[in-house]
DNA sequence: TTGAAAGCGCTAACAT
DNA sequence: ATGTTAGCGCTTTCAA
C-alpha cells in the first residue's frame, strides 16, 4: 500500500497525490476529493522514513534526560510528550547516565535519527559554543540554563526556575523560622550545574542574614540518588555536624535524608526542620508532608515544547523563560527547640 | 555525510562500507578497518530513514504504558530502554490515559510509524483474538498478561509476576504475623486487570486461613493515584472499619494511605501494619520503611525485549515468562495490639 | 492544474 | 572479497 496505489487507483499521478497529502493549494478540488476518498477507501498511511529520507528531516523532538526515574522529570516528560503530540511531533526519549554527556548524545541522536530539535533535561550550566558546535538542530535546556557557560543568549532557548534565587528563598524560610544553623545536601558544591547554584542560593541566603556559612554544614552526596542522599545524611550527623535545620536541593533527596534523620533518631520538624526544591507528587504523602518550593513542572514541559517548535517551524527567536515556584508550606519546618 | 563519502574517503565501494556497518562477513579485516577508521574521522552517522526505508520497516519498538508517572513502570522502562538499544532498537514511548484502549493506540503507532514490535505495560486481561487482529506485529505484555481474555499462548508473549500468588503471599504474611482483620485497597474488584487479581489472592489468603472475608474491609479507589488511595484509605478509616492491617496493592499508593493512617492518629506497624506489592525505590524510605514484595523490574523490562527481538528476528515462540517476587521486611507489618 | 522524473541514503541482489 | 546497480516510497523541481 504505497502512493503509487492510491495514484493508480484514481487515475493521477502520484505527485498529485503527493500533493493532496501534504495540502498544497494547487490541485482542483474535484482531484482532492477522488484521492481523499481513495485514501480513505484503501487505508493508506504514508510510510514516514520515505518521507523523512526526502525531507531528510523526521518530524521528531528527541528528548536528553540526564538522572534516570528522577521523579520529578517524569511530569515534566509527560506533559513534553502530550505538548509535542498537539503540535504533530514525535518524542523520542534518550535517557543517560551520570556521566555521560549530554550534549553528544543529543547530537548522534539529532544526526542519526534526523531531529528536528532537542530538549535537554539535567544537563550542564557550561556549555561552550565549541560543544553546541556539534549540534546541528536547535535545543532547549529545559530545567535549567547555560548559567556558568558563554554560549549566545540567542544560539538557544531555556524554560527554568532561577535556582540560585529559589534556594535562597528556600533558606530564608527557615532563617524566617528561627533557624541559623542550616545544613545542606547537594551533589557538588562545584559541578557547575543546579547543585553549585542552589549552593550558591544557600550561602547567599545566610549571608544576607548574617550568618557565617559553616562549611561542616555541608554534605556533597556526588550522585544525585536516593540511596546518596540518605548515606551523605547519616555522615553528616555521625560527624557530629550542629544543625536545626537541613536544606536539601531535592524533594527525592529530601525524603532519603529524613529517613535517615528518622533513623537516628531526630523527629522532624521538632528536632530538625527539612525543606526542599521541586514540589514531586510523593513529597506530599511523606510524613510529614515535606514543605517544598513547588516547580511548575506542567508548564515547563509545555513551553519547552512550544518554544522548540516555534523556533523549528517559524524560525522563532530563541527565549529564556523563567518560573516562580510556589512555596508549600508541609509540616516539616518549625522553629528550632529552644535549649 | 553520507555512506557515499566514507566510500570516497577510503576507495572502495558504497556496498562494501554498508557491508561493514552491518557485520556482514565477507569482508576483509584490511579494508574493514579502514573504513571503521574512515567512518570515526569524518564522524559518519547512518541515515536511519533511509535504512528504514529500504528495509521497509524501522528498528523501532513501541512501547505502550498506560499509568502515567507510576513509578514503578519507570524503572521497568529504563531496562527496557537499555536493553533495546543494545539490540540496536528505539523505543517510542506512547503514554496512554486511563479510558484509553492500548490495543488500538499500538495497532496505530505500529502502522505510522512502522515499528517491528510493541511492549505492553499497565494493559488489560481480557483481549480477545479479534481485538489483537488489528496489530500486525508481535506484542508482549510486560507485567501482565492475558489471564481472564481468550487469546492463544502463542500469539503473543509476556512477562509478569503471578498476580494472585504473589497477593496471597503478602495477605498470607499479615496472617502469620496474627493478623485477621485484613483490609484491602484496590482500584476496583472487577477491573478485569492487576486489581481484581490482586484481590483474587486476597480472599484465596482468607480463605485458605479460614477467615471470612469482610466486604467492609474492601476499599475501591477507582483510580491508580496517590491521591485517590489517600482519600479511600480515609474513607475507609471515617466508616469507621473495623482492621488491623492493610493490603494496598501497589507500594506508590500505599505510601498514600499511610498518610492517610497518620493523619487519623494511627501509627504504623502499631495500631495498622501495612504491606503492598512493587518495591518502588521510594518505599525504601518511607517511614518506617514499606514491608513490600519485590518485583523484580530490571529483568521484567530486558526479558520482554529480549523475547520481541527474538520473535522478531528469528522468529523465535512467544513465551510467557513468570518472576518470583522477594518479601522485603520493613518496618510496617508488626503482630497486632492485644486488647 | 497536472505529470514525469530526479533523487533522498541506504541495502541487497547480482556481477565480477 | 569487492563493485555495480536497482530499487525502497516519497517530495519536489521542471516541463507541459
Amino acid at each position: 500500500m504505497t502512493i503509487k496505489d492510491v495514484a493508480a487507483k484514481c487515475g493521477v499521478s502520484v505527485s498529485t497525490v503527493s500533493r493532496v497529502l501534504n495540502n498544497h493549494p494547487d490541485v482542483s478540488k474535484a482531484v482532492r476529493e477522488k484521492v481523499m476518498a481513495a485514501v480513505e477507501e484503501l487505508h493508506y498511511i504514508p510510510n514516514n522514513s520515505a518521507r523523512d529520507l526526502v525531507k531528510s528531516q523526521t518530524s521528531t523532538i528527541g528528548v536528553v534526560v540526564r538522572g534516570v526515574g528522577n521523579p520529578f522529570f517524569a511530569s515534566i516528560i509527560t506533559a513534553v510528550e502530550s505538548e509535542a503530540e498537539k503540535h504533530g511531533y514525535s518524542i523520542i526519549l534518550n535517557h543517560i547516565k551520570s556521566g555521560e554527556d549530554e550534549l553528544t548524545a543529543g547530537a548522534e541522536m539529532a544526526r542519526s535519527k534526523r531531529l528536528k530539535g532537542l530538549i535537554l533535561m539535567g544537563g550542564c550550566y557550561d556549555y561552550s559554543p565549541e560543544q553546541v558546535a556539534s549540534l546541528d538542530v536547535p535545543f532547549v535546556c529545559c530545567t535549567f540554563t547555560n548559567t556558568f557557560g558563554n554560549l549566545g543568549k540567542d544560539s538557544f532557548s531555556s524554560v527554568s526556575v532561577n535556582d540560585r534565587d529559589v534556594a535562597k528563598c528556600a533558606v530564608d524560610h527557615l532563617i524566617a523560622n528561627g533557624h541559623k544553623k542550616i545544613a545542606i545536601i547537594l551533589d557538588s558544591i562545584c559541578d557547575r550545574s543546579i547543585s553549585e547554584l542552589r549552593y550558591k542560593g544557600y550561602l547567599e541566603a545566610l549571608k544576607s542574614s548574617g550568618i557565617n556559612p559553616d562549611y561542616d554544614l555541608v554534605e556533597e552526596i556526588q550522585f544525585f540518588d536516593m540511596r546518596s542522599a540518605y548515606e551523605g545524611t547519616l555522615r553528616l550527623i555521625d560527624r557530629g555536624a550542629d544543625f536545626t535545620a537541613l536544606f536539601v536541593i531535592a524533594d527525592s533527596l529530601a525524603l532519603a535524608a529524613m529517613k535517615a534523620l528518622s533513623d537516628r533518631g531526630r523527629r522532624v520538624p521538632e528536632d530538625c526542620s527539612v525543606i526542599s526544591i521541586d514540589g514531586i507528587d510523593m513529597s506530599l504523602y511523606s510524613i510529614p508532608t515535606l514543605t517544598t518550593l513547588i516547580q511548575p513542572t506542567e508548564d515547563m514541559g509545555r513551553d519547552a515544547v512550544r518554544t522548540l517548535v516555534s523556533v523549528i517551524e517559524e524560525g522563532g527567536k530563541h527565549v529564556h523563560l523563567r518560573y516562580d515556584t510556589t512555596l508549600r508550606e508541609g509540616g516539616t519546618v518549625a522553629p528550632p527547640k529552644k535549649n
